[in-house]
DNA sequence: ACCGTCATGTAATCGGTTACATGATTCT
DNA sequence: AGAATCATGTAACCGATTACATGACGGT
């Protein structure tokens, strides 16, 4: 079995925060990962399984009430995650935006400028505010990609501004 | 049965070269969309295949040679293509750009900037190549859609050199 | 006690990807 | 003629998404 980006991202998290179930789990994506890569609900149960059964991650179940399970990160599992990590992908990221595939397929540019220039304006503030009340000691990663963020939606807003002014 | 963003691909470009073979859909595909939304080679055998079951595109088998199929959109593959270009969509495109999770799980900035950056340079240059040897009577969309990823690729750029560089 | 929402999964589906396989052309 | 490559698919697998289902908890 290999190990896929949503792997990393569950041991990575759950290096953090040991010991959480997968509703935890949920809410720790939703409010860091998240912002740039979606998790669907149901496979922060099931990759956690797969990776039990690998090893990588050691699994416990409740005794008393919602008997739900508990999660662990393994030596393997951190070690793995190290790995990956350590060796840079030069792996390329497409855009891959529908909206770009409609723009490219003729769609009307004011039109289309002017409902996803909103989406990302709406974006953008979002990580503003995010970056806003992001704390002192924060570790530098996620205020790294955070940046990231927030420069890419500054050139999509200004894009598709352009776009629903100017009409090409 | 629904329509992926690959079957409006697969459908779009139909439109403009009709009765190709799934081969030369694959080259054609390459030198457009293809440089911002990756499709196998596969799927563009599978793909028109579905398109024609379902009354979306007319399949034609040659008689001698290879016997190949060719496909030409239909009435209703055409409509389904516009209705879809005429809404626009406010759905948002994530990064999910794997170095940025590396860099998030607290990879190295300095060596993970290094890669990312010449990756990213490598692939705005093949973009300003693309640009200059844009033909003038071309169509609006696919040159749009050319300025947003140069747009994009030089804010890449700008991010990763600077991580490079500044290691924050 | 009841009801609604939160929490926690399982099952089925399906597009996308990887692997494999074979028939034409082209080149030496 | 034989080798290498181009062209054209088929089959199998698998992660991701959608749908469905049920159990706990909190409030009234």
């Amino acid at each position: 079995m290999a190990l896929t980006y949503t792997s990393y991202i569950v041991l990575g998290l759950l290096e953090h925060c040991p010991g959480i179930t997968p509703y935890e789990l949920k809410g720790v994506v939703a409010q860091s990962v998240g912002n740039f890569w979606s998790v669907p609900h149901t496979q922060v149960y099931t990759e956690p399984a797969r990776l039990a059964a690998e090893g990588y991650l050691k699994e416990e179940r409740e005794r008393g009430g919602r008997r739900r399970k508990r999660y662990t990160i393994t030596a393997k599992g951190k070690s793995a995650l190290r790995e990956w990590v350590a060796s840079p992908t030069s792996e390329f990221t497409e855009l891959r935006d529908p909206g770009l595939l409609q723009l490219w397929m003729g769609a009307d540019p004011v039109a289309l400028g002017m409902v996803q220039a909103e989406v990302h304006r709406r974006r953008l503030e979002q990580y503003l505010e995010i970056r806003d009340t992001l704390p002192p000691g924060a570790p530098p990663g996620p205020a790294a990609t955070l940046e990231s963020g927030i420069g890419h939606e500054r050139e999509w807003v200004r894009f598709w501004e352009r776009l629903a002014r100017d009409g090409a």
